[in-house]
DNA sequence: GTCTATAAGGGGATAGAC
DNA sequence: GTCTATCCCCTTATAGAC
């Protein structure tokens, strides 16, 4: 009988490795032997739970995926605002999505997965959404531009709280976000 | 007598090739071999152009990160306005720091030269330009997300019009930016 | 579930001929 | 300046014992 509760606690200790040495050093950069040694067991044991470094990856950015999908459906609905959606995308940078925001930027993980899962396409509908229908080119800059506020400033919020959004911060992002829309 | 003109252009060319090569691969997952390949050449040619992998990326690099330095520096004096530092940030975004722009959320590139460089602390520096003397963690926040718009704006016209930054962007791209800052 | 050992291949880099 | 051939290390992944 195989051991079910030692099974899923080891796998979840190897997804959480991996966030963090994907996060830190690059997806292409970390190789199955580091993930192992903080494990504290053989490469050949990690292949038991997973049967690839890809794997891994997938494991780690599928959820988070997935939660940015739905919101951004929730997106397209009508009577939706600029400030529903910016303060969405806040609070899934800070929660659900955050290991997406964190490995998009990476050029590997986009090689490996992003471009496999056209999350370039996701974005933009967002942007889309934001920027409205028949957009101007400057409806198209200020609506990246206002994500990339609420993404960065999301980021810097958890940077200086210990990784948690206070309701004070999340509330300046949104607000500067909202200006930069214009 | 060596040939001085084919030394200076292979050298150029194999810059040329690296930048294009990094800025979608990534530098870690791009190989001496694959570079070789686009040049036209064995490895071993490359070689004696550069002594290492690592000497293209500085090469690429040195030259951007002086200009961003430049211009943090003039950043500092006294009489700057936050237009005169966000707008300047787009130009070097779109001019002479763009290579620094394109690589600096590579993982790779972090480890393998953005950490020796302190390329973070230069960064740091001009978002204490923005945020002013002991700034409030929502100063900090806007100031960090005011300069992700700046970035992300130039980079989204710089994309819609085949790399050139119109006058009319930019004063879109700077204003919006302006917005974030409050 | 975990181990040791090893396969199979790619990477950066060098030697020495031309 | 460029070539072929090669070295050596590290990588992912598997085989088979325990």
């Amino acid at each position: 009988m195989i051991d079910e509760k030692t099974a899923v606690s080891t796998r979840t200790r190897i997804l959480d490795i991996s966030r963090d040495l994907f996060g830190s050093q690059g997806y292409g950069s970390t190789s199955i032997a580091q993930i192992a040694e903080k494990l504290g067991t053989s490469k050949a044991a990690l292949y038991y739970h997973f049967k690839s470094k890809e794997e891994i990856l997938d494991a780690l950015l599928n959820e988070p995926f997935e939660a940015m999908k739905d919101f951004r459906d929730s997106c397209t609905k009508p009577g939706v605002s600029a400030e529903d959606i910016l303060g969405g995308l806040i609070d899934a940078m800070a929660g659900p999505a955050s290991c997406l925001a964190a490995f998009e930027t990476d050029p590997s993980v986009l090689q490996e997965w992003a471009d496999r899962h056209d999350l370039h396409k996701e974005w933009d509908k967002l942007v889309s959404c934001l920027a409205g229908p028949r957009p101007t080119q400057g409806k198209i800059i200020s609506a990246r531009a206002a994500m990339a506020a609420a993404k960065q400033g999301t980021k810097t919020a958890l940077e200086l709280n210990d990784g948690k959004l206070t309701k004070n911060a999340r509330a300046e992002i949104l607000a500067a976000a909202l200006r930069t829309l214009g």
